[in-house]
DNA sequence: ATGTCGCCGTTTGAC
DNA sequence: ACGGCGACAT
């Protein structure tokens, strides 16, 4: 048996891991080795002699699965991870719904509506019951709907719920009840469902259907769940009837690193698990590998100000490292500049890699100032999170014709399409056929597939035939043809691909390209083959299920990783990176000023900057900013409580505050940097050295290897003998061999510059062609 | 029916 | 600062 990994393990880990049958609890310290816990154990379970298919593995992101995958396949082979069912709760359970659709009443291409689609499916909504949007507002009655769903409260059983109703009464929105209702019946109507209710649903078949229960009982015997702190009362109830039998459940978590209370994690979840298995098994991974002693020490110092916490003491046997650097700056764009540059230096002292290092925020809105000071000193970054791909409007309209044909009741996704590209049917058109879905209480599809009582004139009836028959069209060959060939007839044949490909604006060409991109993935995803089926086609409708659960980068270009990633403390949750930068560490925006109006919610915000501080390796650096435009406008800010109450001895603080003198210096100093920018200037922290060069040509042996897709960074690109070099273009040069151009700026036409790295080597030599002033 | 202008609210987080 | 949306013109 190759289970010799087991000796990589830690006593308590290997504990965990080679705890086979019955209920576990595994509470795990930030850095103390969980993921490495969860992959060896399901391993071992193989090892074992558990078949795969037996296993059930609950993780919190999709990249979480897929990566654990990956450490699996490397541990057992990749024949035996393919059979484990792994992912989130929605993936998951989306696939189950998919198959049990009939008992639950449902299409079995039923549509998921996202964030967006439930808020504007509300909107509408609250705007035919006669509604104001100012008093209901969608994303707020969204969120009251939400928490319901995510504690199995029913329309109906709201209603008769004496407390919810009363609340709803004194805060002035007695038609809650009524709306909520009336979404799931829309819902309902449309053949779709939200996030919440994948959950919801997935529990009324568990419940309603003793032998669908029992099925997936016998087959979940073993069931594994990662980040147990941030379930809510939902998952944790399916997680309960999966596993009553054989009771073969294996929880992980931490709670000190619960930061999803305000969507409705429970905590409370910890402490149901020991009510459920009072025989349950306990162990805790209290040895931090990750971080330096420091970094673990400050952490447990600002966690222990935490009332609601289960104890226990991470520690560390790592060095002590260097303490952790508090900088003040004067306003929200030099916080940027500063952290950019102390990336840069570090580059350079250190040999590091862009990839070693994070930069952490509180909210998305904040990245800006950052991206533009790494833009400057031509940095590769890339950003997690904000408008992910799957967002952006385009690759939304494209997705809304997959899922209509899918699903024509869809109404959010006709809504969206029936009249983009434009096809001339306006709004009034739209109008009508809304009053008369709704007046026979059927979807806007069947109103179009039957034209009773409907004033339309010719022209406008036709136009919506051809964009129904069109749609039909689609349907019909959904099944036969795979998802690529499905994808690129509709976006072609749809209008959509023309409409974009002419607008030649950057934005139009970025657009064009982005859907260019979700074709090549559904390419990818059509090619794959099932070794058990290999016959069979991988449609679109298969597509549209990975699809609508998918948000974050797992279109990650794995030869692109070495940048320097920036994402919001939540998006760092399980990542780890070697230098750290908490950025805007201020009152009012960390801790949120949402969250001072009562003590559970500041110490969410306080597990957040512990999840925030724990992700450093080697160096934690925290920032504030004294101004800040907020709203677009100039907010002052003050530091952080969080900083204050970390023991000094960690930390390195700034110089006591700046005189007014000093302040004009930083502005000057901050002017003469964006001033200078034009003229391509790279400064660094460390030597002050200015070197002149005169201009020069470029050699006209320049040879282009290949081009490095790189948007992140400014579109500033330079002709060159004719052939085109841009920003992370990979060069050859004679004399110095493989390298990749890291600037090309120009002031005016004919001022041009590129810098030259040698991929080999560790020193770092810039070359320059032009007139430029380098300081560096 | 379509396109442009100006006003409004927005920002916690994400499956 | 920015995007969404309603009002108004074309």
């Amino acid at each position: 048996m190759a289970t010799k990994y087991l000796e990589e393990l830690n006593d308590a880990q290997r504990a965990a891991v080679v705890h086979i049958n019955g209920p576990m609890m595994v509470i795990a310290g930030a850095g103390s080795g969980k993921t490495r816990v969860l992959t060896y154990r399901i391993a071992y379970l193989i090892d074992q002699g558990i078949d795969p298919f037996h296993i059930l593995a609950l993780t919190f992101t999709n990249k979480a699965a897929k990566e654990m995958k990956e450490r699996i396949g490397k541990l057992v082979g990749e024949q035996e991870v393919r059979n484990i069912w792994m992912g989130t709760f929605h993936s998951i359970f989306a696939r189950i719904l998919r198959i049990e659709n009939e008992k639950i009443n449902y299409p079995r291409n039923f549509s998921i509506y996202d964030t967006t689609d439930s808020r504007s499916l509300l909107k509408d909504i609250i705007k035919e019951m006669g509604l104001d949007d100012k008093i209901y507002k969608p994303a707020l009655v969204h969120h009251r709907i939400s928490s319901c769903k995510n504690n199995l409260i029913s329309p109906d059983e709201y209603r008769e719920n004496v407390e919810i109703m009363n609340e709803d009464r004194s805060s002035g929105k007695p038609r809650m009840a009524d709306i909520y209702t009336s979404y799931n019946l829309r819902l309902f109507k449309a053949g779709a469902m939200d996030f919440d209710d994948l959950l919801f649903k997935t529990n009324l078949l568990l419940r309603d259907h003793p032998e669908v229960l029992h099925r997936y009982q016998h087959k979940f015997r073993y069931i594994l769940v990662d980040e147990y702190q941030d379930t809510n009362f939902s998952q944790y109830l399916i997680v309960k009837q999966l596993a009553a039998v054989n009771e073969n459940v294996c929880v992980v978590g931490d709670d000190a690193q619960s930061i999803y209370a305000f969507r409705g994690a429970n905590i409370q979840n910890i402490l149901n698990f020991r009510k459920d298995y009072p025989e349950y098994a306990l162990y805790k991974l209290e040895q931090n590998y990750r971080s330096t002693r420091t970094i673990v020490e400050a952490a447990n110092s600002i966690i222990e100000k935490n009332k609601d916490q289960i104890k226990k003491t991470v520690w560390t046997s790592n060095e002590t490292g260097n303490p952790i650097r508090v900088h003040r700056s004067v306003s929200d764009n030099d916080e940027g500049v500063f952290v950019a540059n102390h990336i840069f230096s570090i580059i350079r002292e250190e040999g590091r890699d862009y990839q070693d290092f994070a930069i952490l925020y509180r909210t998305n809105a904040q990245s800006r100032a950052f991206e533009e000071a790494l833009r400057k000193l031509n940095i590769p970054y890339v950003i997690y999170g904000g408008l992910s791909f799957y967002q952006r409007k385009e690759i939304k309209d494209l997705l809304a014709y997959f899922r209509l044909a899918a699903n024509p009741n869809d109404e959010e996704a006709l809504k969206r399409i029936i009249n983009y590209p434009a096809r001339g049917i306006g709004k009034t058109t739209i109008e009508k056929l809304v009053v008369a879905a709704a007046d026979h209480q059927v979807s806007i599809w069947d109103t179009l597939n039957n034209s009773t009582g409907l004033a339309l004139n010719h022209s406008t009836w036709n136009k919506l035939q051809e964009f129904v028959a069109m749609i039909r069209s689609f349907a019909v060959e959904l099944e036969v043809k795979n998802a690529y060939d499905m994808g690129h007839h509709i976006a072609s044949s749809s209008g959509l691909l023309k409409e974009l490909y002419t607008d030649r604006t950057p934005e139009g060409v970025a657009r064009y390209e982005n859907i260019q991109e979700l074709l090549n993935g559904m390419k990818e995803f059509s090619d794959r083959t099932d070794p058990e089926f290999p016959e069979k086609i991988h449609t679109l409708s298969d597509f549209l299920i990975d699809v609508a659960l998918l948000t974050d980068a797992d279109n990650q270009d794995e030869n692109d990783r070495n940048r320097v990633s920036m994402m919001t403390i939540h998006g760092a949750k399980g990542l780890e990176f070697p230098f750290v930068n908490i950025v805007g560490l201020e009152e009012n925006l960390f801790p949120s000023q949402l969250a001072l109006n009562s003590r559970e919610e500041l110490e969410e915000e306080r597990r957040l900057f512990y999840v925030a501080l724990t992700r450093a390796k080697k160096q934690a650096t925290l920032s504030y900013a004294m101004t800040r435009y907020r709203w677009g406008q100039i907010s002052y800010g003050e530091m952080s409580r969080f900083i204050e109450e970390l023991d000094e001895k960690y930390l390195e603080l700034p110089a006591p505050e700046r005189s007014t003198a000093s302040k004009s210096s930083f502005a000057e100093e901050r002017s003469g940097f964006a001033s200078a920018s034009n003229n391509l200037k790279t400064k660094s922290t460390s030597v002050k050295k200015v070197i002149e060069t005169t201009p020069v040509q470029p050699p006209k042996n320049f040879k282009k290897v290949a081009a490095a897709n790189n948007p992140q960074i400014s579109g500033t690109s330079v002709c060159n003998n004719s052939e085109e070099i841009t920003v992370g273009t990979e060069v050859t040069h004679e004399k110095f061999g493989r390298g990749k151009v890291l600037t090309i700026e120009g002031a005016s036409p004919d001022l041009k510059a590129t810098i030259f790295f040698p991929s080999s080597g560790q020193k770092q030599l810039l070359l320059k062609f032009a007139k430029l002033k380098v300081l560096s």
